[in-house]
DNA sequence: TGTTTTCTGGACTGTATCGTACAAAAATAA
DNA sequence: TTATTTTTGTACGATACAGTCCAGAAAACA
């Protein structure tokens, strides 16, 4: 990821961290009412550095989505680390997307879930990326509730769907104005609900 | 709602017709990547009968969701309506919303749940829509959902929530490319599992 | 030191944007 | 018919936008 040391004058910013501000101007925004202006106020960049270093918008857009992608599937392997009880993996990493969705102290909700929707019917790229991000998701649950309860009364790739689909309402409830402690609190009614 | 015949020259167009291209295209493109050049090809109308029919762009975008809200609350009433078996009523009220999420032929999802997400963080009264159609239809499920199962294993309210999250994650999935087929499959999944 | 390579700041371009203003048109009331 | 009221089409204005270009700055190499 990162370039070998080339010989002209070497970049003066993080390409990592402003493809970061970046991302957290297209969560409170959208991808389509954030100028390149905004972008370059935020990031503290020109026009041409952003230009060069990402290409366009859209691009920029594009791997501002597939980092929080990263961010997700770390997020997953995380809560389903160790040796414990599945209710308690899954109980992690809510809390863990609670968290996130919750970094600006005033709901935000998920990049990915709550902007990206918007541009996808219109734009095949974005739109490939949501279903990349949802297809993750419920690949890793599926897995995880497999290997936990593989004979329940409900087949593992339908409890995943279940749990993702949580996921998915919690970010638009969160979008919409749910306090964190309700947040915390439908994380739990729906785990303890969870017909395993 | 329609105005009493006034004085001057009367209306040549329909504002509900309008209304509804307007809400069409916004549904497709989003709110802030749809112009007032967009929505007035899609109408047929010029920017001076939006305005004066609509007042603003912003406007004529909460009157869109405020119309779809209302069939989304009509689809809830029709589905629920008669005496039969509480899973044969979501079975109904799912079946109508995969119908209208492909109303298109091309999974094209919910205005509400797919476009509002995008503006509702810096835009207060879209966020106020939002969570008003995500509180009707919980207060809508949950009162159909403890008249037919008031002392099941799990609180009517949890399970209206586990229902209303079901929707906003099809509306998603379907937004993202799921097929109309796995769409009914997925819906069907979720009834059958639903722990009553 | 001098050359080369890359990055940075700012200006620039053509277009798209929202909202408004105004005259012509159309329909009713007197 | 005449006056009045409202809609409609078009033109306008000021701004915002995405993307490009280029001269100058800064660092590495020889």
């Amino acid at each position: 990821m990162t370039d070998k040391p080339s010989r002209g004058r070497p970049r003066q910013f993080s390409p990592d961290a402003a493809l970061a501000d970046a991302a957290e101007l297209f969560r409170r925004q959208g991808y389509a009412a954030t100028s390149l202006d905004d972008l370059g106020a935020v990031t503290g960049l020109k026009r041409s550095s952003l230009y060069a270093a990402f290409g366009s918008k859209q691009e920029l857009y594009l791997q501002a989505l597939d980092a929080h992608a990263g961010m997700m599937r770390d997020g997953l392997e995380r809560a389903f680390r160790g040796a414990c009880d599945i209710r308690q993996k899954l109980s992690r990493f809510f809390e863990g997307a609670v968290d996130a969705y919750f970094e600006d102290e005033s709901g935000l909700g998920c990049l990915v879930l709550c902007t990206a929707p918007a541009e996808a019917y219109c734009d095949a790229p974005v739109r490939a990326r949501l279903n990349a991000v949802l297809a993750m998701i419920d690949a890793t649950l599926t897995a995880h509730l497999r290997a936990a309860a593989p004979d329940g009364p409900v087949p593992p790739e339908v409890l995943a769907r279940m749990t993702s689909s949580w996921l998915h309402s919690l970010a638009l409830r969160v979008r919409a104005g749910l306090s964190r402690e309700d947040a915390r609190r439908h994380c739990a009614d729906m785990i303890s609900a969870l017909p395993l």
